[in-house]
RNA sequence: GUGGCUGUGGCGAAGUGGUUAACGCACCGGAUUGUGGCUCCGGCACUCGGGGGUUCAAGUCCCCUCAGUCACCCCA
């Protein structure tokens, strides 16, 4: 069928373009006033890279991947997520050789996932995210939960929750994965089927399993935030404190997880209620062995994705609406043909001068037209007809009062100027 | 990959198997000659996602298929 887009996508339409553009506005004000600066990368990628970088084992990569090949080239894929690309380019790039000691970075566009859709869940799916690189400091793990906080807040998002935890180093990681296998060693065959397969690739994932058997299974085990080594446990308390001192708050959830692999010490999720199934609006964390798993050097990193289509989702529960300017400020009617050539020349000049100008195209009555220039919400519409042509002047009409008045042609930018811009000129 | 629900004009939506498929919104035209938003009048579905079947008769029943949607899973 030539009438339907692949399934998982949108097309969106005007008046919810406009909508999107001004919660970008947002986004890229906010990432100035943090530092961050934009960066684009491209929309695929050689499929190694989140293979090694995102996880082999990760349903990302094991399920979800676009994966294709190019005139017999090697594999590509479709960026699942932000992170691995922005790494990829920094450490291509050599941006940590720049004099700054941490390099900040955001992105903001498509990202593609081979899922079901459903309510929040697309496959061509927007995220905009920052990355901060080089610096492992826990005051920053901090500012970042902090600065997506603060973009929720200047949207008018409420009643939604930051989950933390820690998930510990390659080294407590290590510990706790032994741990929590021998933990669930006795009780195995009674594990899910998916969790069967967990038990011996990824056991952590087990203890966010859903299922309610696997929950009751996995009470009194092992957690993360028990073993995690004294440098990851005096990392996490560090963040904690600066959460406090930034008074964010959150809860502390010791069987978050993150589906990424290489997420260590920071993970957090941030959470709506009331948009469905598909509740987390955003979610990062740090990964200090990324930077040197794609080829740079060992530099600690950390960073968030949101969800847009999700944030805009929750904005529409909660009655929240972003606006953008009314478009058209000008329509010009016209009766009769000499009229309507004269209308053409104007509607010209005052698009030069930088007016919005709009007028009527099916050479239709006036009425028809008038009631077009009611629909286009415009301030002003000019008039032109016969007696106008003759005298080298327009009628302008208030849309809103209905009042209107000549002016003469030559007069029409000096009038517009001062009652739209509210600018006087002279010429 | 699995399951639930839905599918009637641009949108929303009625329609116990039986003549011309309600209605609302939107759209187009008109209500004396060059004036919108309100009101009134008129117009707008050879057809009920597609295909097949049952029946004298199907939008209404059955099967298949496609699409949408929600949920599982996973995540933004």
């Amino acid at each position: 069928m030539l009438t339907n887009k692949p399934k998982g996508t949108n097309d969106f339409l005007p008046d919810e373009v406009g909508r999107w553009q001004a919660l970008e506005d947002l986004l890229r004000e906010v990432s100035r006033l943090y530092g961050y600066r934009e960066i684009r990368t491209p929309i695929f990628e050689h499929t190694e890279l989140f293979q090694r970088g995102v996880g082999e084992t990760t349903d990302i990569v094991e399920k979800e991947m676009y994966t294709f090949t190019s005139k017999g080239e090697k594999s590509y894929s479709l960026r699942p997520e932000g992170t691995a690309p922005t790494v990829r380019a920094y450490v291509e790039n050599k941006l940590y050789a720049q004099p700054q000691p941490t390099t900040k970075l955001y992105y903001i566009g498509p990202m593609f996932r081979h899922d079901r859709p459903q309510a929040g869940r697309y496959r061509q799916f927007h995220q905009y995210g920052i990355e901060a690189l080089g610096s492992d400091d826990p005051a920053l793990d901090a500012e970042v939960i902090a600065m997506a906080m603060d973009i929720y807040r200047r949207l008018g998002l409420k009643d939604l929750t930051v989950e933390l935890n820690s998930v510990g180093c390659p080294n407590c990681r290590l510990q706790h994965r032994q741990k929590l296998q021998e933990f669930l060693a006795p009780k195995k065959e009674q594990l899910c089927k998916t969790c069967q397969g967990r038990y011996e690739r990824n056991p952590m994932r087990i203890l966010d399993c859903k299922d309610s058997n696997c929950q009751k299974l996995t009470e009194g085990a092992p957690t993360i935030d028990q073993m995690l080594c004294p440098e990851c446990q005096s990392h996490f308390t560090a963040v904690q404190k600066h959460l406090h001192a930034l008074e964010v708050p959150y809860n502390l959830n010791s069987k978050l997880v993150r589906g990424l692999d290489y997420y260590v010490k920071t993970a957090f999720e941030i959470v709506a209620t009331g948009i469905g199934a598909q509740g987390s609006v955003g979610g990062g964390g740090r990964y200090d062995g990324l930077i040197e798993q794609i080829g740079g050097p060992a530099m600690p990193g950390i960073g968030f994705a949101l969800g847009l289509e999700r944030i805009l989702l929750a904005m529409k529960e909660q009655g929240l609406d972003l606006v953008a300017d009314n478009p058209v400020e000008v329509f010009i009617a016209t009766m009769g043909e000499d009229a309507q050539l004269m209308g053409s020349k104007l509607s010209q000049q005052l698009r030069q001068e930088g007016f919005a100008v709009e007028r009527d195209y099916g050479n239709r009555s006036f009425k028809a037209q008038l009631k077009a220039a009611d629909r286009y919400q415009v301030r002003y519409t000019l008039i032109i007809g016969e007696d106008e042509l003759k005298n080298n002047m327009v009628q302008v009409k208030d849309m809103a009062t209905g009042k209107q008045e000549p002016v003469a042609l030559a007069e029409v930018q000096v009038y517009l100027n001062r009652n739209i811009r509210g600018r006087e000129i002279n010429e």
